[in-house]
DNA sequence: AATGAATGAGCTTTCATTCAT
DNA sequence: CATGAATGAAAGCTCATTCAT
């Protein structure tokens, strides 16, 4: 009937909503320093403020906090994407200035919210899908727009490639020895140029000038 | 003094040996099915045919076994590496036939070691650290016979990116309404290739025949 | 001063005295599915389309709740009484007749009141034994009438072990593997007619003709 | 796979054995005192001085350990059972006298087993079953031995009903105003006999001579 | 060295009851 | 008087680790 993983009651009231971000904000500053596992409901709520009781008023379990977050990241996520990769915003830029700009947005974004490295990062979580789904879309359309002869499944591949390249290279360059911060973003841009150009080769498709 | 992530001691008899392989294989397989949280020890050590007080003896805590099992993929992958990675065995081959070949190594491997997949996309686990260093490392060995004109620095980021690379479409593959299997190992060779190529078209190097 | 277990006020509102059946239809409801303990105050609230604070208004606490059903079950039956057990009604009526068509009643009584079948059998409730008075002195009344030379003490000894017996039995006749339901009632007539004749016998005094 | 109302571990060490006892025993005050709801797993670990982790090295829950209770009694009892029920032990005594006889036995054995009591007379507990059915039992062959001429089918139905009554009977004189301890002994016997009595009238029977 | 019973802190979650609105 | 969000003590149960045998 009632999906155990999802809120149990949407917040009408401000101060219930309050509430809730409250939660939220401890769960996420908990998972990124502990983990997902070993945050506690207990320790959710008291660094919340909030009697654990309460916590379970909004969420049914541990897991649909998570879920909850990763939802509130993609709601969050929504701006930023229209900002940086919606076709109107980004229209006449060269791609690797769109990248760029994504990344910038997506650093600050990422330092805003603590736990979205992880969500966005670790690898199989059902919560997170939903997230991953809705950027690859955001790509897609780029894609779109900036390569209109390019086949929908080709692009819908490309775009997941792309999501899955930007994922990779952000990992590895939170692991010590491999890229720093700063050259993980050009890399980044490098690597995502050297792939589309690739695939337009691939597809016999003319290249842009920013791409030959 | 010592450290509590280090198997206790280093089995020298065959029996003790045997027992650390299987509690190892036992780990593997129930890492991979319930994750690394829900895996108690005790059921470890169940599997394995081995009381826990023996588990405990080859290693002081949980976390040391999964530290192990990355050590132990380690040690395996070296032979995988010389057989598709190393200079000589993959001397006048063309890129994408290396990459190609490495990656069906790869899969076969990861088939054949059922918690690699785990330890080796997990987005940051300390255990996996030394494990992807060798692996960036044989990788920048087969750049720097490839690419001698490659400057070291350059070539070392090069060499984590091409491994984040594969890792995030890994990662990627694994999700569900992304790419599929057998499209990911075409689109790691299509992304590493486009890769490697910017780069040394950045650094104004010559481009073999396959790569202009 | 104020008893904790009995209700707060009578509700003298018809609105209040509607509520307070929702609620008690609702608590024997779930009672009966689920049993005392698993009923929350919450789920019966619920059932009961009334806001738990309204529930609490007319009860103190759970136990309450409880306590008002029994008297409820009390009040009610005592229609059913003077149907089947008052001397008038019963007058002239062969003993087992009049069993048989109190136990028919007692069917259908507890076919239309869900929990009625739980606080009478329960072992042991405080809750119940008002109601259980009430139904012992109906047959020390009907004793009385139809063997008024059974000494009082006597008589009241019998109408409680005569109460027991058809408890007795309609436990067991609950359970698994002992008596099934058209059984019991043959079971009851029998064993009552049986034991009221030993008592008669003990007691020196004549026997009727069905007994005889 | 593994029943998860049974005992995890039958103690084999003598050690082990007193925990388990220990467990029943503190079990057994405390389903008596406050009921087996209200009983704690950790309450009953601590009243046997057990630690709770070893409680549910024995028990997988709570349930498993009434239901270990309820075996234990089963098996308690069958010694008095056959002291006083079995038809070498009883062979030429008056049944009343053998009912005395094993109301007596009971006694005892209610007064050395606190929670017997709670689970002979707690109606419907499915743990509860096993050890009505083996009385059931006992009582049939008693009547089998007794009455060879009834009938299979009438003597169980008589067997589980003659059980019904006792049971009734002590429910109704724990209860206040009701019947005293004293007189429920003889009222038993008044009832069973009435009740075999009728039976045997009822099937065409002979009449043994402390019937007639 | 080998064993596995023993340990108890700590986990997630529930629910009777209250009280500010 | 009516409401239902809020509360937090306490429940059942797990499991990494130890240590007496």
């Amino acid at each position: 009937m009632n999906d155990p993983t999802t809120m149990r009651r949407s917040p009408k009231q401000l101060r219930s909503q309050q509430r809730v971000d409250d939660i939220l904000d401890a769960a996420a500053r908990l998972f990124r320093e502990v983990g997902y596992e070993a945050a506690t409901t207990n320790a959710i709520a008291g660094q919340a403020q909030v009697p654990i009781g309460s916590l379970y008023q909004f969420f049914p379990n541990k897991e649909s906090i998570l879920k909850a977050l990763a939802q509130r990241y993609t709601d969050q996520m929504r701006d930023l994407h229209a900002r940086t990769l919606s076709p109107t915003a980004t229209e006449g830029l060269p791609l690797a200035q769109v990248i760029g700009g994504y990344l910038q947005a997506m650093g600050e974004f990422e330092a805003a919210h603590v736990a979205f490295r992880l969500l966005f990062l670790s690898a199989e979580q059902t919560q997170t899908h939903e997230m991953q789904a809705e950027i690859i879309q955001r790509v897609d359309d780029l894609l779109a727009a900036r390569f209109p002869l390019l086949r929908p499944e080709r692009r819908r591949q490309a775009a997941s490639a792309s999501v899955g390249i930007v994922k990779g290279l952000m990992i590895i360059s939170g692991e010590p020895a491999t890229l720093s911060a700063e050259q993980s973003g050009d890399e980044i841009i490098t690597a995502l140029l050297g792939y589309i150009r690739a695939v337009l080769v691939q597809e016999a498709l003319p290249l842009p000038p920013d791409l030959a």
